[in-house]
DNA sequence: AACGCCGCGGCAAAGGTTTTCCGGAACGTT
DNA sequence: AACGTTCCGGAAAACCTTTGCCGCGGCGTT
């Protein structure tokens, strides 16, 4: 009898059917109120054949809140975005909250009209995601209705919170590792210098070294772009001018990428002279290296899954704001050395040994 | 005085600030009914200071259509699933239509959690996405009471409307450039033979093949894995065995950036030696092979915007169904040779000459 | 027998907007 | 002066659901 053909059933048709009134069935359907077993068996029956299933529009309306949030992605759908939208997603789904999609592919003015839009749509909350972790300007002139995350990506006002990567201790993790490796010589290949993230890598990378009392030349600190082909070209000039080094930091799986190649090609061997560590944890691009490359893993899906968290929270009225950093972690391949033993530069707990 | 501080403003507000009923405020803020302008100009002056924005959770309960579709991603968010995304998105955006993201991760049964979530929304269509385009189990046992479109992924039943890139043609497409750039001992490496797109692929390149009167023994079709470890063996496996072959198609960019890696190390030259042919013209792939890979593009951004467009054109009445198959088009770069010439195999007409 | 209580279920308001219908005022016409 | 038009804006229904309040009937108690 399960019709369903039409879901345009309302509650006044189930009311109908069961014999009473559609104050009845809400109740019936909900668990509210006293109502005789019998009744409510009744009501379910007539709900199931005919299929109903309450609008939550008219829910919404009444209940002023709709249980739905924006997600904004400023610039197009990147590689990060993809992790970034599953966590949010999941962490969401599973409060039955539904995601409404925008991309503002880079676009002030369709930035703008979207936040219009879901307001009118009467959103619960928004997440705003990007693809650099640069500051940005906000969303909001003035103080919105809803509550905002910016995910993977910072608000230039202290007043809005943004959940960020740590990328300075993923240098750290980077650099600690290489130097239980017994790596001293160590070089860093990596992007442009404009990217926070490019500057906040280098300089966790140097705060191990300085620590440690190793030596880091400027001449081994070479940024470029995010590509293979610049992972190459620099890879090398290390080889000519900096031909001792024994482990390369690099800014990005694709930069490692291609400064493996290189070496390769020169007939230099991964790891056993030198070390390579990249950066992102690309599955694809680390696993299709050779050989397969260590890399710093940024864990993009877990921020996603705490900016929903986060988002919540500041639904439920919670006051967030600042810069919030989210630990890396270290995943080992062979490029870093194949070892038996537990690196124990894996930790997150920035005390942990050298 | 634009306060807007929270976009709780009703009607009502404006009304009252206005000096006026909510009925007039709807007719001067939409242009409807008979006003006089000077009611008009004071409904608008009292409306913005308020920073009213009519809630569209009401507007949707009165007209019966929300404007929002579903966005069903049946497997998680892949590479493909970028591109036709931002195809949907932008061609809905466009006519001021919000996208429901649901990513059901492969998982029936979240998958009919999300559409009956969807349903309960009221959303005016639903667009099913995936990352194979081999046929699947329809999201609905009954008919729905909204319309689908199965985009990347094919519906099982004749009934629904399913959007699939034509492989046979791209396989086509990647034939006739060969053949036209003078190649005739063509080898064809891919991914898994389950995959349809793997069958349709091989028999577009043999039926061009078959037509010129190229052979192509079995014995030069080398079918495995969608990674770079496999195009490196199937590479090194033709070296071997057929060594005389002088073109090779591959499955994807991902298999070719393999195959040219190892022929490059066995010191083949590409494209002199051999030309190769990619699918999928994976940009960043496309570019990082050395030399830039010559690609097979199915436009699945586009096809998203078609996908769009016929759930649009569903949701006005009429009635779709069956396959319909977006054109694949190439993409030259150096991996097939340089030519100033314009490739005649590059245009779409399934008629052009050879 | 009368009163009180409890179990059950109906009534109506509320939520925000659009649109139809209707009424009143002002103006023009005969 | 009376009637018809036109112009403008108000009242209310409709969309669908939830929930607080109220009423009615039956049962138990004194």
């Amino acid at each position: 009898m399960a019709d369903g053909s039409m879901s345009r059933v309302t509650i006044f048709e189930v009311a109908d059917l069961a014999g009473v009134s559609v104050g009845t069935v809400s109740k019936a359907l909900n668990g509210r109120g006293q109502l005789r077993a019998e009744t409510v068996e009744r009501v379910r029956a007539a709900a199931r054949d005919l299929g109903f299933e309450p609008s939550e529009l008219a829910k919404s309306l009444l209940r002023g809140r709709t249980f739905t949030v924006g997600l904004l992605t400023s610039d197009s759908f990147g590689r990060f975005s993809i992790p970034l939208t599953s966590g949010i997603e999941d962490a969401l789904g599973a409060g039955q909250i539904s995601v409404f999609l925008c991309d503002a592919r880079g676009d002030r003015v369709r930035e703008q009209h979207y936040v219009r839009s879901l307001l009118s749509r009467r959103v619960d909350g928004i997440i705003v995601t990007g693809r650099r972790t640069d500051p940005r300007a906000p969303i909001n002139d003035e103080r919105l209705p809803v509550p905002v995350v910016y995910a993977y990506c910072q608000s230039s006002s202290p007043d809005d919170l943004s959940l960020l990567p740590d990328d300075y201790q993923g240098g750290q993790l980077a650099a600690r590792h290489l130097l239980a490796r017994g790596r001293r010589r160590l070089a860093h290949v990596t992007g442009p210098v404009r990217f926070a993230a490019v500057r906040e890598r280098e300089q966790g990378l140097r705060s191990v070294l300085d620590t440690a009392g190793v030596e880091l030349p400027a001449s081994r600190i070479l940024a470029g772009e995010w590509t293979e082909a610049w992972g190459r070209e620099a890879a090398g000039a290390l080889l000519s001018q900096n031909p001792d080094v024994d482990a390369i930091f690099c800014g990005s799986d694709i930069i490692a990428r291609g400064v493996a190649d290189e070496l390769r090609e020169a007939g230099i061997r991964v790891p056993e002279d030198v070390a390579l560590v990249g950066f992102d944890n690309w599955e694809i691009m680390a696993a299709a290296t050779r050989p397969p490359l260590t890399s710093i893993d940024m864990n993009i899906e877990g921020l996603g899954k705490t900016a929903a968290h986060r988002l919540l929270a500041m639904i439920r009225g919670d006051a967030l704001s600042g810069v919030e950093r989210m630990p890396c972690r270290l995943v080992v391949r062979d490029s870093s050395g194949v070892s038996t033993l537990r690196d124990l530069s894996t930790e997150h707990d920035p005390s942990a040994s050298l």
